[in-house]
DNA sequence: AAACCGCTTGACGTTGACGTAAGCGGAAGA
DNA sequence: TCTTCCGCTTACGTCAACGTCAAGCGGTTT
């Protein structure tokens, strides 16, 4: 148990950049810790990096995920009033993340739309048009 | 039928500045017409004011967006390649939706777990802890 | 006519999320 | 020992997506 990572390890497996995981760091996103100089990531480095990730693809700021971040750590032994805090933030970002759900779910079902017409226009274009390419000149 | 709009009226409808709707045309997003110099917007231009503003809570950049309302534009009236190739970019589009849709899916579960996991927390403290708020410093 | 709108076009400023270049330090292989 | 890799820090550069003035134009209300 209790793994450890370089940054290397770590650039490889998630595709991001060594410049990227060190702003990470910058930024108080993660705090891997130091053997001499070098950083060495525990595994929970490695699953806020996940974290990070996927709040970045669903298209969270670095800053809104740090606030995610922080709720992790610090609702577990704050007060009251941190704690419903933390629980009325994590529900914003539930109601968010729902809304966000749904747009993609209008995206896609209007995406497969667009998918069928195209195959329906050249299912005709087959039997309308000549076999050869037309040679049409690019819109100007 | 066909409606027009001026730019403060799609600005109020949708909570976007004026400047971001000249900047989208600048980018060749939209094309609205000219009576004089004042924009007038018809229902096209609306359309793809929601589909960009959609595209854009979802993640896409505006040359992604840009690029899926130019294959709504063309690939009715291109030849067989430039069609196949709309078709091409459209699963594309598709597919980054799917992933995307299964991050936020996976955000949700958790984020619900974390929002259990402080109600827990609540309902504990109120057994255990003082009623009174805990006079705790903030982390330095 | 003056004052006031709302809209326009530049042009420069800003913010977030990194990229890139320069230079240093240790370790490992030839 | 020399070179060749990482890895580190510092600091400036960049790109997207607008924000923010500044200055001017065309109608209309007073």
């Amino acid at each position: 148990m209790s793994r450890t990572f370089t940054i290397r390890q770590l650039t490889k497996e998630f595709d991001v950049t060594a410049r990227t995981l060190r702003f990470y760091e910058d930024e108080g996103l993660i705090a891997p810790e130091r053997r001499g100089q070098t950083r060495i990531y525990a595994s929970r480095d490695r699953a806020r990096i996940i974290l990070i990730l996927r709040g970045r693809r669903v298209g969270f700021s670095l800053s809104e995920i740090r606030e995610i971040l922080d709720l992790y750590d610090t609702h577990h032994d704050g007060g009251v009033t941190q704690t419903l805090h933390a629980r009325k933030k994590f529900e914003e970002q539930l109601h968010k993340l729902e809304r966000q759900k749904i747009d993609i779910e209008d995206s896609l079902t209007e995406l497969r739309r667009a998918i069928t017409a195209v195959d329906d226009a050249i299912a005709k274009g087959i039997l309308t048009a000549p076999a050869v390419e037309s040679h049409r000149v690019a819109a100007e």
